[in-house]
DNA sequence: GGGTTGCGTAAGCCATGCCTTACGGTAAGC
DNA sequence: GCTTACCGTAAGGCATGGCTTACGCAACCC
């Protein structure tokens, strides 16, 4: 639940939102990111280091570089988050509709 | 889709997710929100018009007072992009099995 | 081993964003 | 009508955060 909440501070970043879509594709380097973004690579860097901490993506070595993909506990954490939301606005609105 | 994509961004604030938490409940006023709230009545009315734009959130005069209360349809949308993302990650993880 | 590629971190700059106080406007109560 | 309660907006201060350049280190290539 913590762990939700600190996914979505991670994803209210529109560039991360970016990363995130293309690591959802397939895993990639860091450099690879930077290719396709019109930041610096270590913008990038940064910008996964918060991913990671948020328990968005992982890391893995591959030789010299480094791969990230993303990790599917996270978005199932949100989705959670999500639905005890809906959850609780439904009971909302059908007491609501019960008081009249 | 880039509907969602605003409701991520306006979900990046922890202020914001409490507010949002707290008219999941049920709806509220405004000065009702503010007074379980360390920050100022106007603070919390600017959080409203970010989560409003977002389109999380509905507005509703009630006399003097306005209440607020969140929109389902946005929740919704913000499941559908994280389906979304759940697909294709799997999808690569397959591509890559199979590639092996 | 020298050179190249790929990456993370540090330091610093600068814009964005959140909060405050102050003000004006509308609706309810007496 | 006057006062009170409730709210949105404006203006300004200040911290946060995202970006850049610079640096150091490890892994591949020839």
């Amino acid at each position: 639940m913590a762990y939700a909440t600190r996914a979505l501070g991670a994803l209210g970043d529109p560039t991360r939102r970016i990363i995130f879509e293309r690591l959802a594709k397939r895993p990639r380097a860091v450099g690879e990111l930077a290719r396709g973004l019109p930041i610096s690579r270590p913008a990038v860097s940064q910008h996964l280091a918060v991913l990671k901490a948020a328990g968005l993506v992982t890391d893995r070595a591959d030789g010299a570089r480094r791969l990230y993909r993303v990790d599917l506990a996270a978005i199932d954490a949100i989705r959670a988050w999500l639905d005890q939301f809906w959850d609780r606005t439904l009971d909302a609105f059908k007491a609501e509709a019960e008081s009249h």
